[in-house]
DNA sequence: TCTGGGGTCCTCCCTCGA
DNA sequence: TCTGTCGAGGGAGGACCC
């Protein structure tokens, strides 16, 4: 470990609850609940035999990629986002598991369930993690913010029988840090007097918004930690990154963040994309490939009960290259043949030809279907299909996902790792 | 090392109408 | 009638997050 790792770690251990003591919560009701390792955690829990083994949740076929490693994975390097192939190569003994969403959503609903009970106050950011903003609830719980996450903790652990780790804070960033450097199965508290002692020796990285090729930008400039961020005059980080980021990221590092926890945010966008397990240049299988995303995405908006304006395909190629294509439609849909129709004009119009590693399909300026009603402008074959898409859900609901689908798809098609 | 899938947000460029 | 400007909105691409 290199001296600034190990300065970082004694911090943390600062910040750490130990033995049911912590460091001053007042002024700091935003919890941020993570939970550790999840999909590896309910494999676990699902299959005992997999305890005290590296366990790797991920794709399995050769682009295959890790979600979710256990920390006796982590030990070998596995760490998500890692190409299995790699994971495979690193941890040859590990167990190498498909995810199953399904489940990690059931659990993750009985995870959220436990927050609401605390606090309506619950802003999801993913399956395994949110914000809860406590300050309304600390005199119904005769609690402080920090013992409100450590009871948290346990009913979390004896409920679902995985464990979590919490950040307490002032604000959503520094507590999105703090339950960070609380993992595995820890709580770390950051003080408000203590916020900016906290924040500034972090690297450049740590501040949300900060990716690889940020973090390379504002290293050329001599920006490395979060202080050097601070310091910098506003003028100097536009030039850098642009107006909205350089203000962003000069409020969190000076720990400004006012953003507050949002119970319910409306989406902006649904979709749905394929890598294959080799690339194809296949014009005939891609819009055969396009219709069954377009399928999925109109099925997923009517679950949701949206409706889309802008329907847009993107196309990655072998060398990796990526293009988007998208085309607003008059009126607003959550018809499958509509949006294959309009994506299949966009693949056959605008993306020249070349090996297709991955292809996928998105429909945006969502709104709510209920509030635009029967559109008077829907023609009688959109009627026909949307009505045909309502019974298909409806046999689907019934008899399941594999019941119904267009005559088209009914060859297996070609193989991915997802199936 | 060789890069998934589902998203959000920002920037830049272009077009169109006032 | 022509030209310039400005803002809104659409489209494309990229970075980022979990």
């Amino acid at each position: 470990m290199g001296r600034s790792a190990s300065l970082l770690r004694g911090l943390a251990d600062s910040f750490r609850a130990v033995d049911g003591s912590w460091p001053d919560d007042t002024g700091c009701p935003i919890l941020h609940v993570d939970m550790d390792a999840f999909y590896a955690s309910v494999e676990t829990r699902e299959r005992p035999e997999l305890l005290r083994r590296p366990v790797v949740v991920g794709g399995i076929g050769p682009r295959g990629v890790v979600s979710s490693a256990n920390y006796l994975a982590r030990e070998y390097g596995v760490r998500s986002a890692m190409p299995t192939a790699r994971a495979r190569r690193l941890c040859p003994h590990a167990v190498f598991v498909p995810p199953n969403f399904g489940l990690y959503a059931e659990v993750s609903r009985a995870v959220m369930a436990i927050f609401r009970e605390i606090t309506p106050l619950v802003e999801p950011l993913s399956l395994d993690e949110a914000f809860l903003d406590v300050s309304g609830a600390l005199r119904r719980l005769r609690a402080t913010p920090a013992q409100v996450g450590a009871d948290l903790r346990g009913q979390v652990e004896r409920t679902v029988g995985a464990t979590c780790s919490v950040g307490v804070a002032a604000t959503k960033f520094v507590a999105k840090l703090a339950s960070a450097m609380g993992k595995p199965d820890g709580m770390v508290v950051v003080p408000v007097a203590r916020t900016v002692q906290f924040l500034h020796p972090l690297p450049v990285s740590a501040l949300w918004g900060v990716g690889s090729r940020t973090a390379e930008a504002l290293d050329r400039v001599g920006m490395r930690t979060v202080a050097d961020v601070a310091a910098a005059p506003l003028l100097r980080l536009r030039r850098v990154v642009g107006d909205a980021l350089a203000e962003h990221l000069s409020a969190l590092a000076r720990a400004e963040d006012p953003r507050p926890v949002v119970a319910e945010s409306a989406e902006k966008s649904v979709g749905a994309e394929r890598t294959f397990d080799v690339d194809h240049h296949d014009r005939a299988l891609l819009r055969r490939e396009l219709l069954r995303l377009a399928e999925r995405t109109a099925g997923s908006l009517r679950r949701r009960g949206l409706r889309g304006r802008t329907v847009s395909i993107k196309v990655r190629y072998g060398d990796f290259t990526t293009i988007t294509r998208s085309r607003t439609l008059p009126v607003a849909t959550d018809v499958g043949q509509e949006v294959f129709r309009a994506a299949s004009a966009l693949l056959d119009g605008h993306v020249p030809a070349g090996a297709v590693r991955l292809i996928g399909v998105r429909v945006e300026q969502l709104v709510v279907a209920s509030d635009v009603g029967e559109q008077l402008a829907l023609d009688a074959r959109e009627y026909g299909w949307r009505e045909a898409d309502r019974a298909a859900d409806s046999a689907r609901s019934r008899f399941g996902g594999g019941a119904v689908r267009p005559a088209s798809l009914l060859d297996p098609g070609p193989r991915s790792p997802s199936g």
